[in-house]
DNA sequence: GAATTAATTAACAACTTGATAATTGTTAAT
DNA sequence: ATTAACAATTATCAAGTTGTTAATTAATTC
């Protein structure tokens, strides 16, 4: 081909995988959860012995896509190469192309998250050196000094999270494939103040009416409760809700 | 800079630019309206007289991405050059990185979507050449012969837009400032067939209590009706409506 | 002045939901 | 065996939401 412009130097994946982390978990009682997400501390030097560029930094995990692949594609390969985490639900969000955001030269980033749940979690700290790999809540992350642009690139992925979980039926992917409604409720308390996911009565009540979500016929555990709880899970109905329906008015 | 992997040959930015068409707009009546995306023709010849890559064809205006900008500010540009449209709301949605998608080369598109109301378009219409540009109704447009991966495309953006309008306030973007119910029910009935929002009467008695929109206390217009109608805006108020509350069933 | 049309208001029924309370099933302590 | 504890579940009520139907209002057209 010939070039007619400038290229790029480089084109990166980066990847924000988040994941729940039970609080605490006494046998027949509802789980208290938080949103974490993982992160890597780059290394103060590298290979040659000399300083890293912005080592020491915590960043997202990533790296750099190659000629035969897809951004999506290099994101699950980086993933599975520094954590060991084979990851499902990975979607593109965002793009971080400002000029000038990495002083190696002109680096177009493709910001991806992951959302994984506490069983494939467990893989990880098997398959990877732990000192080098971090899960941070939340409310906890902004605090960090962080690599490049990350700061950005974090603020836009909790955001999306927070809409993805409670517009879309990605809660599916931090739980069993079954789940009570009280784990459900745990889930999406970790991101919304809302009342009437809030309130357990309601919420329970709910449950039962939502088109995406079916009652597992039959089938309960004592995971949450000395009493048999029932199960439910995800079908395959998605739905979008307008904001000019519904509820506003605080009672 | 020292380049360990080989490079992108080109990052460009693509727009979908969708507005509103008002169907038909007898005085004293509520609007009929459509929302269509823009197309631009591709020349079946280039400059010196060959036959153009996917020449002939309809595809979404854009062009590459200089290294001084980022693709955001190379989509405002371009489609201030192709179309001569100056875009308040144009936002990214997704990148096109397949290898293969475009026969000369490692090109990664980054698409956007652009809102424009129909004030901002007459601009356009006495800017540029008519012939090689057009508006097609969003439930014609996957009819069209389309270049390049643009039929994948404009597909997403459809999807994105239709949640976009939902559920953010972006259809102020489709409006004048100021707008009667019938307006609003309008712009959504091109992309909605919820009976909360389609009922003349529900939705005019909903839009009073919305929290992000305003009455324009004592401003009324007789654009929809010989009766004297109430205005609205949008303030700065954003929300999110959570897919476990509200109401599922039919009645 | 009557007909027409869109906006607005009203009224009702069915559904949603926060609050409160009662009931149920199981475990653990007495 | 009895009781306490506790999550799940069910019940009840009040207030808000919304589809439906109908009436009222205001301006224009004939």
């Amino acid at each position: 081909m010939t070039k007619k412009y400038r290229t790029p130097d480089g084109y990166t994946a980066d990847i924000a995988v988040f994941t729940i982390v039970t609080e605490e978990s006494k046998p027949f009682t509802p789980p208290d959860m938080s949103l974490n997400l993982l992160l890597i501390e780059r290394a103060k030097w590298n290979a040659e012995g000399e300083l890293n560029t912005e080592g020491g930094k915590w960043a997202l995990p990533g790296g750099f896509v190659g000629v035969h692949e897809n951004a999506l594609q290099a994101a699950v390969r980086e993933l599975k190469e520094e954590t060991g985490i084979d990851c499902v639900h990975m979607k593109h969000f965002g793009i971080y192309d400002e000029p000038g955001r990495d002083n190696r030269g002109w680096i177009i980033s493709n910001a991806h998250y992951a959302i994984i749940s506490e069983d494939d979690l467990r893989e990880m700290n098997a398959n990877d050196d732990a000192s080098a790999v971090k899960l941070v809540n939340i409310h906890d992350v902004l605090q960090l000094e962080l690599a490049f642009d990350h700061r950005q690139i974090i603020c836009d992925a909790l955001s999306v999270i927070k809409k993805e979980l409670l517009q879309t039926t990605a809660a599916k992917n931090l739980l069993q494939d079954e789940f009570t409604y009280s784990e459900l409720q745990a889930v999406l308390s970790t991101v919304t103040k809302d009342p009437a996911i809030l309130n357990e009565q309601a919420f329970a009540r709910k449950i039962k009416s939502l088109p995406f979500i079916e009652k597992v016929e039959g089938k309960t555990t004592q995971r949450t409760s000395k009493k048999a709880t029932q199960l439910y899970r995800f079908n395959e109905v998605e739905v979008v809700k307008p904001i000019y329906t519904g509820r506003y008015q605080e009672r």
